[in-house]
DNA sequence: ATGGGTGCAAAGGATTTGCAACATT
DNA sequence: AATGTTGCAAATCCTTTGCACCCAT
């Protein structure tokens, strides 16, 4: 599914779509830089001035809900999310929170827990470091 | 390390003891359910009726930036806390939201990512699905 | 006496809720 | 008309902050 167009990703994943959720689709779709809630919601604004951050939220949430884009926990400070729901794995510098996407070679992580006391449905995997630049400051 | 004592653990970690980061420890390494930054205070409340939950924060958030204790960011709606800092996975119900230690076998997850962005410092690993309990509630 | 640790109260932010208006079928 | 969506305002909840007090060294 290269190329995706919003309206057809809404479709596929079963979302009924509105010109609110189109466009903010389409942003995912086109910036997979993990923007939070209030970047979307500022982004768009200037296209959409009704906008309203409730939508916003209600939108990125019904997406995560749908396997429409993936909900990225892993700075407690701040929710972001994703657009590209294809396998992949995040890395996040602990210093500046900088979250960037990483590429796992086939294989990786195909390893999947069996128990009677769950049925798994998705993995994940991130990783926390320190980023280049972190470390040239610190080096410096 | 098994058999942890808490005061050991502190000092282990670099850690400054005090009446409250004992008890907090002591609680985390004998209660290994994940609890949250108000279970560890409600808890501990009993015993320690002076405690403040601004103590319980600053502490957990010490242990973690010390690695004493780890951060799980996987419900986005709770944070919790695992004084288990030995390699295992989490799995997390998608419906119900309870958490559970998933045991890794050797060389699950031991593929690191090479990159000139970024140093990797830590793996995390975790898994969403249904747990048993919401699983037979549904069939039912 | 000094530095770090604690705890209260208040502030700050992020997210959710209730509900009325609106759009689409 | 009916259903589902949107957006405002208010409410809620979680977490942090500022500061004074206290303890241990």
């Amino acid at each position: 599914m290269s190329e995706r167009n919003a309206l057809d990703t809404l479709k596929h994943y079963g979302i009924h779509p509105s010109v609110q959720r189109i466009a903010i689709m389409d942003y995912l779709l086109k910036h997979y830089t993990h923007p939070t809630v209030d970047e979307v919601y500022v982004s768009l604004c200037k296209d959409i001035p009704t906008l309203s951050k409730t939508t916003v939220y209600n939108t990125l949430r019904l997406f995560s809900e749908h396997g429409a884009a993936q909900m990225l926990t892993i700075d407690e400070k701040k929710i972001c999310f994703d657009g590209n729901v294809t396998p992949h794995a995040h890395f996040m510098c602990r210093r500046c929170g900088k979250l960037l996407d990483v590429d796992l070679p086939e294989g990786a992580v195909d390893y999947l827990p069996e128990s009677k006391e769950f049925r798994v449905e998705e993995t994940h995997v991130y990783y926390k470091g320190i980023c280049k630049s972190c470390a040239e400051k610190t080096d410096a």
